[in-house]
RNA sequence: GGACCAGUAGUUCAGUGGAUAGAAUGGCUGCCUGCGGAGCAGUUGGUCGUCGGUUCGAAUCCGAUCUGGUCCGCCA
């Protein structure tokens, strides 16, 4: 079989390659490319850039070639189009040898091309601030789907989740979690549902108090102290009245007008949506919390010390509720994390003090006040990240430290990444960030540089991608505005349940094709994207179940399963007819017939491109195309009634190795297959 | 001001140097409920943001430009 060691179409490439060293004397390399139609053969290779080489018009020299080429096995035919030489191949030997490959290996297209590696991806690591959201959802997708990749074409995969539990947005949270919990309420709704509440009306509270502050501070006294964590109409009014004569320059004065529009309507629709805990929280704030910018300071400052046992205890208690109602719902669509790292951890090991000393011993520290940046541009230049990378413009420096002494999160960053492959003897590590932080990622890169540890750095790989947006806006956890994969994976349950009212399925049955039609239309739905373009996420898309989605993909595996399992009822012998394969006439006439094998064959390729091209997506893409020309397939050759028996049981066959296919993609792109619908 | 990304049928998206740029959906026209459904066939529709360049050949590579998004010293 030619494609046990070398697909036929580098076969025949290496076979004219020869042709032309032996003819002209010409060591080449060709390219191959497949014919817009059928009617133009299966392989094609453009001669130009030979022709052009030898100064022959590629017409002749096709001719030439074709006189010497002969090869009836696999190839039926020659023929010239232009400059093109067509190859057209025997659809016999070719489906034969396609088909039996799919049957002899135990997952189709599986491969060990990367099983020397052990990769680490690190994805959705999404603050504790708040359930995941449909832009997160993304990330934890994109993740998922890259390591399953990689684990199918033979590497060890490690999924990591980078726990941000430091950030000075977690200390409010902290805050109103626990005043709730000190009045005895308790949460009413899926635990990390709850602390986005709590979290979008505190920082709002934050935000309010710390605007107070700068407009006092700049002479506006139209704001009252007594209500420190709210802006009322007459107040917002009047401060912008004095603010419209105030001797400020015009940018920083619209800024201000921006963030009092903007937080006077954050609050009150907070106040309308979630009115039981932003009132309360309102209530108990207000009574108890005397400085809460003040407290937030101690807290975080405290907490990133981690001596103070019960405060430690208080972060950590709210965050791993977060984070378990994150794994909720990532378990929820069959996404599994093996391992979660915390950043406080990290900041606890001392390993930031001692980076920020060796990065100052390297001379790669810039100093203002007690700030300390990071000079990416001295690191890039000099120590060859620039020319590696190929980065020709000026790196501007980033903070690492602010100007009060605090570490900042990049800090952290570092540390984390200078013993992240050391945790899973990684050879390679993908993270999969937004890529809104292409430059912090780029900073770990280049101090790990500084810190003379550039082998490290360069297994390090940000894999970024576009935000989600829902239709008209964007989504905000700081304003409790989001659409929660939760939330959609309800909306598509329920519709999928009406569906199957009709039918007549048990409850069991029903309750797992809903659930497993629901998962595979969100995924789908974000995955089937490039992941470079921004998506705008329409619920009501999502929870179609036709045309190119997750579901379409299952109905078709469970079209196909069907024929099986009709083959059976009629008492065919499916093992017996399999194992007669090599047997087996493949004098196929129908075009449909034949453009489901092409495909069928090209699968494994498709896995190793989009592997090496970081594609989870074109891995969708083709799935779909797959499943379409199956599709045309079915409508236009009959297989149980195919006749005579010879032509039914080959029928059988490409069906059965269709199903074989979709079962690998399947694993591949994390969905579920169907017996039934 | 600098950097990165995107711009393709009315719409949602494929297509990372090859031939007449594809699919789905929408619109229009037929057929039909025949291994499993609102299915099938046909038809309509694009100066591939714009302008240059490289090439036998460009949606694809290079340069410029427009539009949108994101980032660029104290959030993560």
């Amino acid at each position: 079989m030619y494609f046990m060691t070398e697909r036929i179409y580098e076969y025949q490439k290496n076979i004219l390659e020869k042709i032309l060293e032996d003819k002209y004397d010409l060591k080449t390399s060709l390219i191959w490319s497949k014919p817009p139609s059928s009617d133009l053969g299966d392989i094609s290779f453009p001669l130009f850039n030979v022709a052009k080489q030898l100064s022959i018009p590629p017409s002749e020299l096709a001719i030439a070639i074709q006189e010497s080429f002969s090869e009836p096995k696999y190839i039926n035919k020659v023929e010239i189009q232009g400059g093109f030489l067509n190859l057209y191949l025997n659809k016999q030997s070719f489906s034969l040898d396609t088909l039996l490959k799919i049957l002899s290996d135990a997952k189709y297209g599986q491969s060990t091309i990367k099983s020397s590696e052990r990769i680490i991806v690190e994805h959705t690591s999404s603050n504790p601030t708040g359930p995941l959201h449909i832009g997160h959802f993304r990330n934890s997708i994109l993740g998922d789907v890259i390591g399953r990749l990689f684990r199918f074409m033979g590497a060890a995969v490690n999924f990591r989740y980078y726990v941000n539990d430091l950030g000075r947005q977690i200390a409010p949270l902290i805050i109103g979690y626990h005043l709730l919990k000190e009045k005895g309420i308790e949460p009413n709704i899926k635990v990390d549902l709850w602390i986005g509440k709590i979290y979008a009306t505190m920082n709002t509270f934050l935000e309010i108090q710390q605007l107070k502050e700068h407009l006092n501070s700049i002479g506006i006294k139209g704001t009252s102290k007594d209500n420190l964590y709210s802006l009322s109409l007459e107040e917002t009014s009047k401060c912008k009245e004095v603010l419209k004569d105030h001797k400020l320059r015009g940018t920083e004065k619209e800024q201000i007008f921006e963030s009092i529009d903007k937080l006077f309507r954050v609050q009150n629709s907070l106040e309308e949506r979630i009115p039981d805990v932003y009132l309360e929280l309102r209530k108990l704030t207000s009574k108890q919390i005397t400085d809460l910018n003040q407290l937030t300071m101690e807290y975080v400052i405290e907490y990133q010390k981690g001596k103070d046992k019960e405060l430690v205890s208080k972060f950590r208690k709210v965050t791993q509720e977060a984070l378990a109602g994150h794994v909720e719902t990532l378990n929820l669509f069959n996404i599994f994390h093996d391992d979660f790292d915390w950043e406080s951890d990290v900041a606890w090991s001392g390993e930031v003090e001692t980076i920020l000393v060796k990065l100052e011993k390297n001379k790669f520290l810039i100093h203002d006040g007690k700030a300390r940046l990071l000079d990416n541009d001295k690191i890039g230049t000099n120590l060859g990240f620039k020319e590696k990378y190929n980065l020709k413009y000026e790196m501007p420096s980033s903070i690492i430290v602010n100007s009060e002494g605090i570490t900042l999160y990049p800090c952290r960053d570092i540390a984390y990444h200078l013993h992240k492959l050391e945790k899973f003897n990684a050879s390679y590590c993908y993270n999969v960030v937004g890529k809104e932080q292409q430059f912090p990622q780029l900073t770990v890169k280049l101090a790990l540089y500084g810190l003379g540890e550039p082998d490290i750095a360069d297994k390090i790989e940000h894999f970024d991608f576009e935000t989600v947006n829902l239709v008209g806006r964007k989504m905000a956890g700081r304003e409790f505005e989001y659409v929660t994969p939760d939330e959609v994976y309800d909306l598509v349950k329920d519709e999928v349940n009406i569906l199957l009212e009709e039918r007549d399925y048990s409850e069991e049955e029903a309750k797992n094709i809903s659930e497993k039609v629901a998962t595979s239309s969100i995924k789908y739905f974000i995955l089937r994207m490039d992941p470079k373009k921004l998506v705008v996420f329409d619920v009501k898309k999502a929870v179609n179940l036709n045309e190119n989605t997750g579901p379409f993909l299952q109905y078709s595996y469970a079209r196909a399963l069907n024929i099986i399992k009709k083959a059976k009822e009629n008492s065919l012998e499916i093992q017996e007819i399999l194992s007669n394969a090599e047997q087996m006439n493949f004098d196929i006439e129908k075009e449909e017939e034949w453009e489901l094998i092409k495909m069928m064959e090209e699968l494994p390729y498709i896995l190793v491109k989009a592997a090496e091209s970081l594609r989870p997506d074109s891995v969708a893409n083709f799935t779909y195309s797959l499943v379409a020309a199956f599709h045309k397939f079915y409508d236009s050759c009959p297989v149980l009634k195919a006749n005579p028996d010879t032509l039914r049981d080959s029928r059988l066959l490409i069906v059965y190795c269709f199903l074989k296919c979709l079962e690998s993609l399947f694993e591949v792109i994390g969905i579920d297959y169907l017996e039934k619908m």
